[in-house]
DNA sequence: CAAAAACCCATGCTATCCCATAAATATCCA
DNA sequence: TGGATATTTATGGGATAGCATGGGTTTTTG
């Protein structure tokens, strides 16, 4: 199982590739595709990042739904329709389609982050903003985490 | 297992035929049949697209339905009887039959939404739609996959 | 024999491959 | 340990192959 960590900002060039950290793509090496699989994110602008084999796992998951369902239509259309795999090129670059730029508002920079079984693409400078937001709303409200609380 | 991703918009020429998108090919590269399988959907205008042996499964879910009872055999009858293998062409490409164009209101441009071990064919237009209807069940309805979230 | 289906070839575009360079990191050896 | 050398990354750009698409020609088949 993949494990991604960490934050590693690449330079997106004029043909939108990108060079994946290579600490992530040692992360999947044995992948029978070898690249990753790309979608939006519900909540965030930002596009969630996958191994292929994640999806595959989602979609064995999918299975135990009823085949024609309308719970499984809606679930796999969201899930799989929405997606994108994107293949490694020779020096482990991957293109970032148009529309994904655009939708988590990639300029120059982008941002990976590790999030453990996933991973996040940010523009760099959206990140910086939200991560200083998110120090500041800590600070001025005293945010603490509950003793014995997971979360 | 195929496992099909993302969606891919191709044109539909005069002659009815259409490229299947070339990772869709890829996925199908293992199977005894070098094509596909359609069936029109029970619930919506789209085509139900899967592997051939992927049709085995579907049998083997029919099993679980009482032998010779009217379920079962109305939906061998839409599933298998309305079903329709169609062959690769050199190129890749398929001919969509003139019912199955117009069931699912397909014009000019069809789009391949790929959902884990099946696909769907749209009108490219109506699936904009579609889309939004079941992204908006997904969170309405709180759907998500059992144990454990893909997102 | 005619209509349709399968087959074959041509083309523009784009994605992929391939090579080159620079920067960063790691390795080696005195 | 320190400095020199090798290796791995990240990045850039040109060349190439594959894909989607279109149209013509042959081969089925009713």
């Amino acid at each position: 199982m993949a494990l991604f960590l960490s934050t590693h900002i690449n330079k997106v060039d004029k043909k939108g590739r990108v060079s994946v950290p290579s600490q992530f793509r040692d992360q999947l090496s044995g992948e029978q595709f070898s690249g990753i699989v790309l979608f939006r994110s519900n909540t965030q602008p930002a596009l969630e990042g996958f191994a292929w084999s994640y999806m595959q796992e989602i979609s064995r998951r999918l299975e135990n739904f009823d085949l024609f369902s309308e719970a499984q239509d809606d679930l796999a259309m969201t899930v799989f329709g929405d997606s994108v795999q994107l293949a490694f090129d020779g020096e482990g670059r991957v293109v970032l389609p148009v529309e994904l730029m655009e939708f988590a508002g990639v300029v120059e920079k982008a941002a990976f982050v590790g999030l453990g079984n996933k991973f996040q693409i940010w523009d760099a400078d959206i990140l910086a903003r939200r991560r200083e937001d998110a120090r500041r709303n800590v600070r001025e409200r005293g945010l603490t985490l509950p003793k014995g609380d997971a979360q």
